[in-house]
This record gives C-alpha cells, structure tokens and sequence, in this order.
RNA sequence: GGGCGAGUAGCUCAGUUGGUUAGAGCGCCUGCCUUACACGCAGGAUGUCGGGGGUUCGAGUCCCUCCUCGCUCACCA
C-alpha cells in the first residue's frame, strides 16, 4: 500500500461494495487487528491494554440486526482506543449453544422420521458436530463484512479441546471447594427437550387460567375441606393437607386424614406456618412435593413420601413411589389433556366445588416454549451464595459499573437472592459431566481426565450421562479464550482482566453476572471495569426483529444496497444509552438515510477537496505561523477543537483511572450517538458548510494565501476522518489515504493513526461568528423576498425614511 | 404482587447541578440542478415538555398524586 495520493480522481459516486472487501482484506494482510501481547504494560510493554470479548454468536447462528448493532457498538469502541494508543484486543469466538443447537439438529433428524434416541448418543454428537462444523464460521465470516476488526487469530469456541479443558477445570476446582454438589429436588423440567432447565431458563409468562377449588372428605365421614389448584391432575400425587396452626376453620382437623378423590389415598392435615397463607384460596393448601417446589420444601420439613405421577415427557404415569395412584384410564394422557379429565373426574364424584378465572406466572422453557413442568429429580447443583458475594461488592464498590445505571439495581436485586444453580442437563450435545460412577463399590469420581476403571476398587467405571448447562463455558469466556486454565498464558496475563463487556439486557443474569461471578471464582479479580447494555432492534412498531415473525432486516442486504459504513453510521447516530433502535423492514432506503446521506457527503467532500486543494503536498499546519492565518482559518480550527473535545467526552474516559469508578466518571461515555453526532456537526455544518465554502476563492487564487486555505482544509479534513474512523471504516480509509498531507511516519492506515488531539495555539476566534450572522441575515432577506441566489440585488432596497 | 424506568415537534430521541425566544436526526412546507454533493443547498412551520396539585422571583428540570406504556423479579396453592 502507497502512502502517496491516488492520481486518479474520485469516481462521482462512493461505490461501497467494490471498495470495502478490497480494503477488508488488505487490514487483514497487514495484520492491523492482531494485538501482541508483549506491547501490554502488564508484559513489560508501553502500551495500556484494551480489551473486549465477543459475547460469542451460537455456532449456528446467521447475521441479523442484533449482531450488527452488538459487534458494530464494540468494533466503534476497539477502533477508538486503538487509535488512542492502546493495544486493543477484540477476542471473537462462537458459542456451542447446547440445547438450542440441539434443537435445531433434532428438528433435522426429525424431519427424516428419526429421533435422537433412533440414532443413538455417539451418532447424533457426530451428525451435530458435522453441522456446526459445515454452518459454524458463517457467523464469523459476516461479522468480517460489517467489518469487525477482531483479531481472528484468536477466534474461540465454547467446546474446542482447550476450552473444554477450562470448562473441566473449573467443575472440578468447585468441587473441590465444596461449592458443586448432587441434589434430589425439585427442577424445571422441560418435558419436549426432555432435560432440566435453571430458573434464568424456565421464563415466566402471565396467563388467564383458572382456579380449581376442589373437596377432599375426610376420611371419618365427618365433613371434607376445600382446596384450590391451579393444576388440578397434580392431586393425584398429593401426600398432604397444609393448613396454618392459627386457623380457626382447620385447627381442629390437624392430625386427622383427609381420602384424596380418584386415587383413594389416605392423607394428613398438616399444621406448616411458612407455606400456607389462610388469606389465599380456601386457606387449605394440597402437598404435592414431587411436583411443586414449594411443597417439595413442606414435605422435606415433615418428611412426607414424594410420589412422582409424570413421565418425562409429560404424560400421567405411575413413577416412584405412586404406586396405583394414578388410575388406569389417566394413564399416558397428556398432562393438559388429564387436566380436563380430572376435571370431569372429580366433578362426577361431586367434589368439585366451583372454578374461578385466575390469571399467574407461568414458567416455559426458553428454547421451545413448552409449558415446564416442576419435577423431583437428581441433578448437579453450584452453590452460588459464595460466588456471589465478591460480584456484589464490586459493583457496590464502583469496581464494575452497568450501564444505563438502573440495570445495577436489578443485577444487585438478582444477586441478593441468588439461588443455586442446576448445572446438568438430560441433552447429549454439550460438555460431559466430568464425574464417574463405579457400579461395583459406589465410589464416585470427579476427575480432570477421564477415567477408565474406578481408583478405588478398580472395578468399571461409568461416565455420567448428563451434559452441562451451556452457561457453564460461557462463565468462563473472559479468561478461557486467553488461555486458562494455564496460568503462565502470555495473553492471559497481557489481556485480562478485560475492559468492556457489551451486550443486551436479556443475557444479564445468564452470562453477565456469572462471568463477574467466575471472574472472581478462578481468577480473583473482576473480568471487566464495564457492563454497557445497549438497546434492541425494533421494527416501527416497536416489536423486537426476528426471523419467525418476519420483521427481521438482513444486514447483508443493507450492505449490498447502501454499503457497511452507511449501516454501521444509522444504529450507532441512532444508539441513545440504553435506547432500543427502531428500523423499518419494509423501507430501508428511509431506515438508513442517515448513514447512506452522511456517507455520501463525506465522499463529496473529499471529491471537492482532492480536485481544488490539488495533489502537490501541503504544508503541515504546524509550518504555517498564526499570523498567516485569516479569522475563517482560525474559526475552523476552534471548532475542530471543539468536536474533539466533545467527541473525547462522550466516548471516555475508557478505564477507571483508579480502578474505581468515580462518581463522575461512572456517568460518562460510551454515548456513542452523542460522539457521532459532534463528529457529524463538525465535518457537515462547520467544516463543508462553512469553511470549505469561504475558501473556494482562496483556492482558485495563487500564493501564500492559497497554501495556507489548503493546508488548513486538508487538516480538518483529516482530523475529521479520523474522528470519524471508528464509526465509518472504509469511507475514512479510502479517502484518508488520498490525502495530501505531509505527515511524518504515517501509517498506511486509518486505523492506526492517531487520534486527534486539539491544539489551543491559533487563539479564540469569535468575530467570525459576525460574519456568519450577517450571512444568515442577509439569506433570510433573499428567502423573504424569494430573491433566487443566483440573482444579483440590481434594485437598491428602500428602508424608508 | 415487589422493584425499576419512561411519557418533550408527525416519528426516534437530547435536554447536564431549576434561569434568557425548549434542541437534533428523519419526515413535512417553500425556493433553488449556485461548476463537491438534489443521497444536495438555502429558508420555514410544528411542542399548554402525560393529567392535576405544590415548592420557588423563576420548573421540561425539585416534591406529592393520578393516568398510560415498558422492563425486571416473584413458590401465594
């Protein structure tokens, strides 16, 4: 690449699509995105490290507008600092994704009459890897075309050898700090994924149903009591009445048993003052402990049996300790369907006494949106109170922020009353669980490497069969990319902790907050100073973009119309802090006037600028002493100082100065819109308005004065496209390249120049400012008077006496 | 049900510690193909700043209340 200016002048119009893969591929060659370590002052180096990690797209992921806005929000921030100086490392890297990947594959096979278990556990991981290995870099390849300047030497994935490794590592490193542990309990159940799901997977949704009030008679014959469900085919598996100690109506029947309908079972009234409010329903509450978390609670605290009644795929059956409780003809009914049955089933019996509408939460699996159903069951847990603790406290402390601010409340709120975490899932594509059972002593084995035979009687020793919770690597992104477990990693020790984590509000308690949590856990210090949520990509009616819905917009497409920079310039102008974005699918030429409209004035612009200032080199404004300067010059050159000023403020500071946040500090930057809106002014209003304007005569004259108009245009000029680089990448680059202006050790390219920096030397210009308003005076008379401009005022005008 | 946030021009949003005629982009109206740009230039219109009450010399900006949306959490069967 030639640092000398294009002889060829500028094409009439900006052609995005033959410039920007050209010039794509010429940053990659030149290897401009690679970061090296050794240049990290934590290694000894000069420069301060700046780093981000993708939050990793699922490997079977294709480019929507989410993405872009994501990678496009952290590629503005790593082309700033990388231009500030910094050695910036943007980590890229995909996502496994367990059970959504697993879906998608399911659906495949589905589709050709097969189910997974048809298939068997070692055939469906090698059809699933063939699949992601076929699908997986074409997320990667697109994020290349909004011209993410990640460093692709590093690009990771959740399950390759070495980030398994971590993964591994950390299961045991918690277990052996007494913090993994096997419990039987209670779950979300998901009975179409057929695994467990956590509570952040189990999604809660308002729905109208209804709210079964029905009587259970005592067994004495001497009257029933009344209980309300919501899910009236769980009585079957009750074991218990509850009712509170202190109430009037029941106090009298504790101790005495009630004849459960249909499944004519003898139970208990219970006394339990923690699970039953006498305010609610009858004030009698049915225990059903396989089934309901908070009954699980009541029947561990009075050591009741816990009868399961639903298969796991969620039909009616007799399952441990049921018994015949479930009568033969409910037996493999759905649950929705022995709902209605029981229903018509108890009403027959007479014991249903009434049904009232009642709207509460539902839980449903966040992958396919299946009613989940809670379920007794044995899974692998985290306890998560101790992990906690030093994430709560650095962001009490200012050592992390969130941004927009009132997020910090709600990640603290989450965190106060975490629970622990169920880690195992019943799915086949993910990490094994790293533990071993032997079938002939018992003995179970948490291993780092996988065994063969039991190490402690030598017998057989058996894997388990469950998969981790797709979280569980994904906790570990900040620090497994850069090497760890190997703590003698150069870039874990150059790069982390890292700088900023940017994302969408959705994943905050699933990844963020546990990666603030694993930071701490395995490498003692947070991952990250900052948390900047940004917003979503709506449609105009507000509804959030996607695929199934159809409201989606393909940013290739607006690539292709409109070109890179012009979409990354309209979601980042139009990114207020913790905005949402709202696009119009069905229009994009209005969606991305914006950017396509800026992206032409600057090649215009540069167009006026390389034809009249010329192509001799120009003179460094240093050169040029104040005195030369005319009032426009040093009016152009205060304003530039002004945009840098503003554009510095609404992007930084980039770090705590004292690895805390300071009041101050914590409310400023990454106002993203308000840096591109000041550069915007700038170039536009000021500069091609205005100055470029006032210098054409200058220009089309000869001398010293020409020199001095050349030299001040092409600086601002060039100061602006830097401004500008991060936001718009291969406009700033073709054009910057072109310019005539003599710089010492002048990189190749845009992206490694320097920032701007203001220059206070040519003094306060302010009676330009009169000039301006007598021009804007003089304009308004000429619209008032619908003079056209290019009339000359032949007439004198009368003001009267 | 708990917590949080928002309601400012037709649309999307800025409005810093309360202070002169409330701003931007897109849209709209008028006039211009002025030799960089009509994806442009110049000019212009539009807001009882959600309703009501209060504090103050003065409030979009502080307090109370109500209404409407949104987000988030939640074992009331």
């Amino acid at each position: 690449m030639s640092n000398a200016p294009a002889t060829t002048p500028l094409s009439p119009q900006y052609d995005p699509t033959s410039t920007e893969a050209n010039l794509y591929r010429e940053w990659l060659d030149a290897g401009i995105f690679t970061a090296d370590p050794g240049s990290s002052r934590r290694s000894g180096g000069k420069r301060e490290s700046f780093v981000i990690v993708m939050p990793p797209p699922n490997v079977t992921a294709v480019l929507h507008m989410g993405h872009g806005l994501n990678n496009t929000v952290q590629d503005v921030l790593i082309r700033w600092r990388r231009m500030c100086g910094d050695e910036a490392l943007w980590v890229p890297g995909t996502d496994h994704a367990g059970i959504a990947t697993q879906n998608v594959v399911e659906k495949q096979i589905a589709a050709e009459g097969q189910t997974r278990f048809d298939m068997g556990r070692e055939a469906f991981v090698a059809r699933t890897t063939e699949f992601v290995t076929e699908t997986g870099g074409t997320i990667l390849e697109q994020l290349k075309a909004i011209g993410s300047s990640c460093d692709w030497s590093r690009t990771a994935y959740t399950l390759s050898p070495e980030l398994s490794k971590a993964v591994r590592e950390a299961f045991v490193q918690l277990h052996e700090r007494g913090l993994i542990y096997r419990g039987h309990r209670v779950i979300h159940w998901c009975s179409r994924c057929l695994t467990s799901l956590s509570d952040e997977e189990a999604e809660h949704s308002e729905e109208t149903g209804a709210l079964y009030h029905v009587s259970y008679p005592l067994t004495n014959g001497s009257g029933s009591i009344t209980i309300a469900t919501t899910r009236p085919e769980t009585m079957l598996a009750d074991v218990a009445v509850a009712v509170h100690p202190d109430d009037d109506r029941y106090k009298h029947l504790i101790g005495k048993t009630l004849t459960l309908p249909i499944a004519n079972v003898e139970i208990p009234i219970i006394a339990d003052l923690e699970g039953v409010d006498p305010a609610f329903g009858t004030g009698a509450v049915k225990i059903t402990p396989a089934h309901d978390a908070n009954d699980f609670e009541m029947g561990t605290r009075h050591k009741l049996p816990m009868p399961v009644i639903l298969s796991p795929e969620g039909t009616m059956a007799n399952g441990v300790d049921a018994g015949s409780r479930v009568p033969a003809e409910l037996l493999g009914a759905d649950r929705f369907e022995a709902r209605e049955r029981v229903v018509q089933m108890l009403k027959h019996l007479g014991a249903l006494v009434k049904i009232d509408p009642h709207t509460h939460a539902v839980r449903h699996c966040y992958r396919c949106d299946t009613v989940v159903e809670p379920r007794l069951s044995d899974q692998w847990f985290v306890k998560m109170k101790p992990l906690a603790e030093p994430a709560l406290q650095a962001v009490r402390d200012r050592k992390i922020r969130i941004l927009p601010e009132r997020w910090e409340a709600v990640y603290i709120n989450w965190l106060e009353g975490i629970r622990d975490w169920n880690i195992s899932r019943q799915l086949w594509w993910g990490h094994r669980i790293p533990v071993w059972y032997c079938d002939a002593c018992a003995h179970v084995t948490v291993s780092r490497d996988d065994i063969v035979n039991c190490p402690k009687c030598g017998g057989q020793a058996r894997q388990d069969e469950d998969v981790l919770d797709t979280w569980f690597s994904s906790w570990l992104w900040p620090f497994s990319t850069l090497g760890w477990p190997d703590k003698g990693s150069v870039d874990l020790k150059a790069f982390y902790p890292t700088d900023d984590l940017v994302t969408a509000p959705e994943i905050l308690f699933f990844w963020v907050a546990r990666m603030v949590m694993g930071g701490f856990a395995f490498m003692d210090e947070a991952p990250f100073h900052t948390v900047y949520l940004h917003g979503t990509v709506r449609d105009m009616k507000h509804v959030k973009m996607s695929k199934s819905l159809g409201n989606g917009i393909d940013p290739l497409d607006v690539i292709n119309l409109f070109g890179t920079d012009a979409l990354r310039y309209t979601v980042i102008a139009g990114l207020g802090m913790g905005a949402d974005v709202m696009l119009d699918p069905t229009d994009l030429e209005k969606s991305f006037a914006p950017g396509r409209n800026f992206v032409t004035k600057l090649w215009n612009i540069g167009r006026f600028l390389l034809a009249n200032v010329g192509e001799e080199t120009v003179q460094p404004l240093s050169a040029i002493s104040v005195d030369r300067l005319r009032r426009s010059d040093r009016w152009i050159l205060n304003c530039l100082n002004e945009a840098i000023r503003e554009c510095d403020a609404a992007l930084g500071p980039a770090r705590p100065r004292d690895g805390v946040w300071t009041e101050t500090e914590l409310k400023s930057g990454l106002r993203l819109s308000e840096y591109t809106e000041a550069a915007r002014r700038f170039v536009w209003n000021d500069l091609a308005d205005w100055y470029l304007e006032s210098t054409k005569s200058r220009l089309a004259s000869t001398g010293d004065d020409r020199d001095v108009a050349r030299s001040v245009l092409a600086h601002c000029f060039d100061a602006a496209l830097r401004l500008l680089q991060p936001v718009v990448p291969f406009i700033t680059d073709s054009l910057w390249r072109r310019l005539p202006v003599a710089i010492e050790n002048r990189d190749a390219f845009i992206a490694r120049a320097p920032w701007p920096v203001g220059n206070e030397a040519f003094g306060v210009e302010q009676e330009f400012e009169l000039v301006r308003e007598t021009i804007n005076a003089v304009r308004q008379l000429r619209a008032d008077y619908s003079l056209p401009p290019g009339e000359r005022i032949r007439a004198h005008l009368d003001f009267g006496a």
